[in-house]
DNA sequence: TTGACAAGCTAATAGTTTTTAGCTATAATA
DNA sequence: TATTATAGCTAAAAACTATTAGCTTGTCAA
């Protein structure tokens, strides 16, 4: 049953690399080496380099959909936000947070992806549009979907977003650096709590 | 005396070129047409791909010394603040973050370097050390030693300069995407005006 | 005016990298 | 068992890119 499933470990390879070198300055020739096979072997499972790439992408969509199952916190967390605003439940925002960051830090797939991502943003504009999507936009306005319920405005909304997910975004680039995922979490940590705080007292 | 400064424009060309694709993805050929010359006439200015790039990071680092001199704040700023915290000079330090942030998106080189340290970080240890330095990681510092000042301990350092300027790294992120200047200028000064009101009441 | 240099061009070279062709052996299938 | 398909390999072709060689023109100083 385990038919070598070199198919899969090209692409696991190829992201890697993709990752750190960026598609352009990643041969091949490297990522054959890096499966241990020889370079024209690799055309006996995807027909170019440009379809390793595809494959990459298509293969994120694929994982995107389950994880938007799995960590399924949008409805009821919303409601019970507009709630009239009794208790934001900060412990699942913060249980979420958090899962989001070693999501995108510590899992292999999805942390060479945000870098792959990144490196790929200005290339084009889907490469911009995935970027966005899934690190800087995307969570932003998720976020001020669920602050506009305790917001006075739109505009009040989107800047308490920022204001929560700013930090976040910027320890991806710091952890980056530091490879330390315990400071990093002890700081989300730290910033939700004096976040919910401030929430509160503006209440 | 305007003896066609076809090095500079090819410096600036290239810069542009590189900020969008990246280094690997830009052809020679590719800069030269922009130049409006035809490649081999790059080599009577550089000797090479790589000296091009090396030239613009020779200017950035030049262009940053003048700026550190002009936007001065760092010594006086500091000292007031370290002056047993009466006022915190939020003006100075509003002026001076707005004044950063439009370096880093609407100056033409100063825009297009972000991006391309941006593409460029994870290809080798220099490059991630100049995007740390410029972008993530040294602003947080900065800002991290202005706040010991009023801060309890240097981790309340870290953790709220990570809250004023995680904000600030996310529009840039958010201005890439949209290029409203204005709006992201207002939601600058919004954060910093209630981060303000924020230390205040902590104090 | 003349000589030298600067800066461009075309044509060609050298080096890389992606991709194809064709062969071989193993594993699955009939 | 005979056959067929799979997945690897080597060798080579094709395509691209950076770079060099050598020529030409115009400018500026002697």
């Amino acid at each position: 049953m385990k038919k070598t499933d070199t198919k899969e470990r090209i692409l696991n390879e190829a992201l890697k690399l993709f990752a750190e070198k960026g598609y352009e300055a990643t041969g091949v020739t490297d990522i054959a080496e890096s499966v241990g096979i020889k370079a024209p072997s690799l055309y006996k499972h995807y027909k170019s380099k440009k379809d390793i790439f595809d494959g990459i992408i298509e293969r994120v969509s694929e994982m995107d959909k389950e994880q938007a199952k799995e960590h399924e916190m949008p409805e009821e967390t919303i409601e019970a936000a507009e709630d009239s605003y009794k208790n934001v439940p900060f412990e699942k925002i913060c249980e979420f947070t958090k899962a989001m960051f070693l999501h995108w830090t510590e899992e292999d797939f999805s942390g060479c992806f945000r870098k792959l991502v990144t490196l790929e943003q200005y290339k084009s504009p889907e490469m911009g549009k995935l970027y966005q999507q899934y690190i800087s936009g995307g969570p932003v306005k998720y976020m001020a979907d669920i602050f506009s319920a305790v917001a006075e405005s739109e505009s009040e909304a989107l800047l308490l977003a920022i204001e929560f997910y700013g930090p976040i975004y910027l320890l991806y680039s710091i952890y980056d650096d530091t490879s330390d995922v315990k400071s990093a979490m002890e700081l989300i940590e730290r910033h939700i709590q004096s976040f919910s705080e401030l929430i509160d007292k503006t209440k």
